[in-house]
RNA sequence: GCCGCCUUAGCUCAGUCGGCAGAGCGAUUCACUCGUAAUGAAUAGGUCGAGAGUUCGAUUCUCUCAGGCGGCUCCA
């Protein structure tokens, strides 16, 4: 930074105003210590400013590898950018991190917090970086990198972005420098700022320096940092709540399913509860798709690996394919294979069955958009650490769809699908979206430039006219076409990718795909690769977690229980259950030795809808008591009133 | 796949510094018949994830494998 004299810094502009972590110059964020230049627009940017935090949470971080650096002097700094709701630092240390050293750490970091060590900024030529930094290898790798920063990897344009090469030092109140560290900033005037209870060191976890497998594996520590302590307990408390949710806890404790060892890895069983759910879930989709004009099909689980020569999926995902069957292979008694047989593999996709449907007979432009649907049950070999409960399984069920049409009908068939998709997943209870564009990933595509160009506008032409925000996802499409992606929040506001939507402008000409249009002419149709759920059990798995277990009635596996007051009043409510079983509703009525309070505890555990109450008072005037999930009551309700009641929310769909 | 941690009754978890394994909930049986989240008593339930090694002796220590958890990488 050249000389600022004359010039005000932010520090003094804003100096009546509490709170002012940085300033805004110009829509760049700059420390409060810099000079503003004449003429330039200033704001103040506080920690309830998002920007601000991101500053906090990075001068957090600085602050955790200060510490890491004090205890162990030995550990090498990788980078340590702010993340949502945190930050992290990567470390190479000769021992990963323990859960007791983390709550060392933090108290080393509460200490020196506490001393008000303020940050200077200090412009240095890449000689002097070297020099200084010359024990850090990894600081020296950001700086040979600094030109071509923005593909240094996640996180590392933090530290070495931007124009020149910068050092933050730390320094006491005595002005000696107690740490410093190669970092782009800005960073908060002093670490008095980080109070007492504003941050958590959470876990520690290898990582690929880089975010490269094939790069050595740092040590890094994540924390979360808040504006204040409140603001901290919400946090956590927001993370119980979604543990509370987890769909592999209520999977169990609502006995919906379960991943038998025996089985194998990310292979689930659905029990009699879930499976009902499941089939309520399967049952509305199938409807809703007959009415859109979809055509049903069945295929098989294992095909020829020719099949997936054809498709190019053998070549770019052979490693995530479970391995092949060699069938009718004979091997000789001397050892040579008197008859070679063949590989045959598990589908980890439905689409090159579906076009091997559409190509059984010749086809005519009538016929489109033909649109092929199969809930197909695939499986792909997914690497032993990412399996996670349903959402990452290794057999999956997709509600696939493949729609085949002319060119000229992509734009209104792309357009009707996005909304068909919007509403459909609205009738599940998740009603807050926005979308990506998956674009080319230059490194991996097949394809013409000039085919992945019209194709991607068309979609980005489909999502901006749906009126959703739509977010750009560089590289991020399939080997085969370009995709739009409706991304879902739910009740705790997690996001989640729902449906793709995947334009496939190649594999039909791979499988030979034609159709006769209207002037003779063979034609290859355009293919649309749609699922809607994605997955029926990672669906499953973001509703239980969305609904936290207490699925809506229409969906819930047991809607209504009856509970009599006491055994006698159990043939009474007998009849009320018969009555609703003759409308289709899954109600139960228990009978069990427990005591009334007891029954209505574990009706409330199983998260029950509705709960049918009756003793002396309601028999006499022929009516039953509600007592509904929330807690609530709803005394002396007319049987014939109740039983619609009930109907009338199924048929609904409502949450309740 | 990589790094770290974990695996004890159906579930949640104690415990054994290497010497015959424990609770609560749940299940079963009996008694109680009760108006809105736990009635009481009794009973059953375990190769301490699997295999190998060290040891007089292993649930406990070591190794391998399986499964899980948290990240990283990946996710057609």
């Amino acid at each position: 930074m050249s000389s600022g004299e004359g010039l005000k810094t932010g520090a003094e502009l804003f100096a009546d105003r509490d709170g002012v972590v940085v300033i805004r110059v110009d829509g760049e964020l700059t420390d409060l210590d810099q000079p503003v230049p004449e003429g330039a627009t200033v704001e103040p940017v506080t920690l309830e400013d998002p920007d601000g935090l991101m500053v906090l949470r990075h001068s957090v971080a600085h602050l955790l590898a200060q510490a890491v650096q004090e205890v162990n002097p030995a550990a090498k700094l990788g980078i340590g950018p702010p993340i949502q709701d945190g930050f992290y630092y990567d470390f190479d240390v000769a021992e990963p991190f323990t859960p007791d050293q983390l709550r060392q750490l933090e108290k080393v970091m509460t200490r020196l917090a506490a001393q008000g060590q303020t940050f200077r900024r200090r412009v240095v030529s890449e000689e002097e970086a070297r020099q200084e930094l010359a024990a850090e290898p990894y600081k020296l790798e950001l700086i040979g990198l600094k030109s071509q920063a923005d593909s240094a990897g996640e996180g590392a344009n933090v530290e070495v972005g931007g124009g020149e090469l910068t050092i933050y030092d730390n320094l006491t109140r005595d002005g000696a420098t107690a740490w410093k560290d190669l970092c782009r900033g800005p960073h908060i005037p002093s670490t008095k700022l980080i109070k007492k209870g504003v941050f958590k060191l959470m876990r520690s976890a290898a990582a690929y320096w880089r975010g490269n497998e094939h790069n050595p594996q740092l040590q890094r520590i994540y924390g979360t940092a808040w504006p204040s302590a409140a603001e901290l307990k919400e946090y956590t408390e927001r993370l119980a709540e979604a543990e509370r949710r987890d769909h592999r806890k209520l999977g169990a404790e609502l006995d919906l399913f379960s991943f038998p060892e025996e089985i194998g890895s990310g292979l689930a069983v659905f029990h009699p509860k879930g499976a009902i759910i499941r089939q309520e879930m399967e049952e509305y989709s199938r409807r809703r798709h007959i009415d859109a004009d979809y055509d049903f099909v069945y295929t098989p689980h294992i095909t020829k690996a020719k099949l997936y020569e054809v498709s190019g999926h053998l070549d770019w995902y052979a490693d995530s394919m479970y391995p092949p069957m060699r069938v009718d292979q004979e091997i000789a008694a001397d050892g040579h294979i008197k008859h070679p047989g063949q590989d045959y593999y598990l589908k980890p996709m439905n689409c090159p069955m579906h076009n091997l449907v559409f190509a059984a007979r010749g086809r005519s432009y009538r016929e489109l958009p033909l649109r092929l649907f199969e809930f197909g049950t695939v499986y792909r070999y997914e690497k032993s650490g990412v399996v996670h409960g349903l959402t990452r399984a290794r057999g999956f069920t997709q509600d696939d769809a493949h729609i085949y049409c002319t060119r000229d009908q992509l734009r209104d068939e792309l357009a009707s699908l996005l909304g068909f998709v919007i509403d459909l997943l609205g009738d599940y209870g998740l009603n807050d979206f926005y979308l990506e564009l998956s674009t080319k990933d230059p490194t991996k595509y097949v394809g013409s430039d000039e085919v992945w160009r019209e194709a991607t506008r068309t979609l980005e032409e489909v999502g901006l006219a749906s009126g959703l925000e739509l977010r750009p996802d560089p590289a991020g499409a399939a080997f085969y076409g370009p995709k739009i992606s409706v991304q879902a929040r739910d009740a705790i506001g997690r996001t989640w990718q729902m449906s793709t939507i995947q334009l496939d402008f190649n594999m039909p000409g791979r499988f030979g795909l034609e159709y006769t249009a209207a002037d003779g002419s063979r034609q290859t149709p355009v293919m649309i690769h749609r699922a809607l759920f994605g997955s029926i059990e990672r669906f499953f798995a973001i509703l239980t977690e969305h609904y936290a277990g207490a699925f809506p009635t229409w969906l819930a596996p047991i809607q209504a229980r009856a509970i009599p007051v006491a055994d006698e009043f159990a043939p009474y409510l007998g009849d009320i259950v018969q009555r609703l079983r003759e409308r289709g509703v899954r109600v139960d009525l228990d009978r069990s030795d427990d005591r009334f309070g007891k029954k209505i505890r574990t009706a409330a555990k199983e998260k029950i809808p509705f709960v049918l109450i009756a003793g002396a008072a309601d028999a006499a005037q022929a009516s039953v008591s509600f007592r509904l999930r929330d807690g609530s009551q709803d005394n002396g309700i007319p049987v014939d009133d109740a039983i619609e009641r009930i109907v009338a929310t199924i048929e609904r769909r409502d949450n309740d």
